[in-house]
DNA sequence: ATACTTAATCGTAATATTGCGATTAATAAA
DNA sequence: TTTATTAATCGCAATATTACGATTAAGTAT
């Protein structure tokens, strides 16, 4: 036991539960929040900013490219990261849907 | 060590990690969907709608009012649970705060 | 009081996540 | 070619999460 029973759940479950648990680090939100601010695109400036070794950023920038909120552009020696902007949209949407559908008719105890 | 740093993020960060922490499942995910949808509210009807066991929904109940998303009102021998409409609304907002934060003026790489 | 529900909690096992240092791979500079 | 620089990956330890069965607690019915 203790993996969670992905494919007893429906697609769009998992999906806005994935996107969900990438989002559930603060550092991950550190680093969306930093990459949103800059006008350019980072990548050792992470290192600096957050309280975390090289090997720990590379890791969450990883799942952070893993749903595609994120992309890395090879440039030179180092790597430029940003928002993919279609994904940002698209888990914002996602995510409102979930809310969205909840509406004050269903009033209960 | 694998413990998340806490400490070493703003409160910020911090609340909206927890939030999306708590969505980043599906069966938990799964669960708001049966109370957005239902309009009167559950309890056990949750054991036979999801296949996991009492004592695992139970624990998923628990970390969804942990963050304050539902709320439970005991009801003679069982519980009936529901949205917890402000935190709702406030958890929408933090959420759509960190998306809309960001807009296409920056281009990169 | 006794038996029956219902849901929370406890204890435990399996797996996942977080974090770090060390190593590796790849480009750039000397 | 050698030496830096940068970022990914590997290996490991600590901790957290997921899931279950068994037990407990508390209310209902008999």
């Amino acid at each position: 036991m203790g993996a969670t029973k992905t494919e007893e759940f429906t697609q769009e479950q998992n999906a806005v539960a994935a996107l969900a648990k990438v989002l559930g680090h603060p550092a991950r939100i550190a680093i969306l929040q930093y990459l949103i601010s800059s006008k350019s695109c980072i990548t050792g400036n992470l290192v600096e900013l957050l309280p975390l070794s090289q090997s720990t950023i590379s890791q969450h920038l990883k799942e952070l490219k893993s749903v595609g909120l994120i992309k890395g552009t090879i440039e030179g020696t180092s790597v430029c990261y940003c928002i993919n902007e279609e994904m940002w949209e698209q888990a914002n949407n996602m995510l409102n849907q979930l809310f969205e559908h909840y509406r004050i008719e269903n009033k209960c105890c």
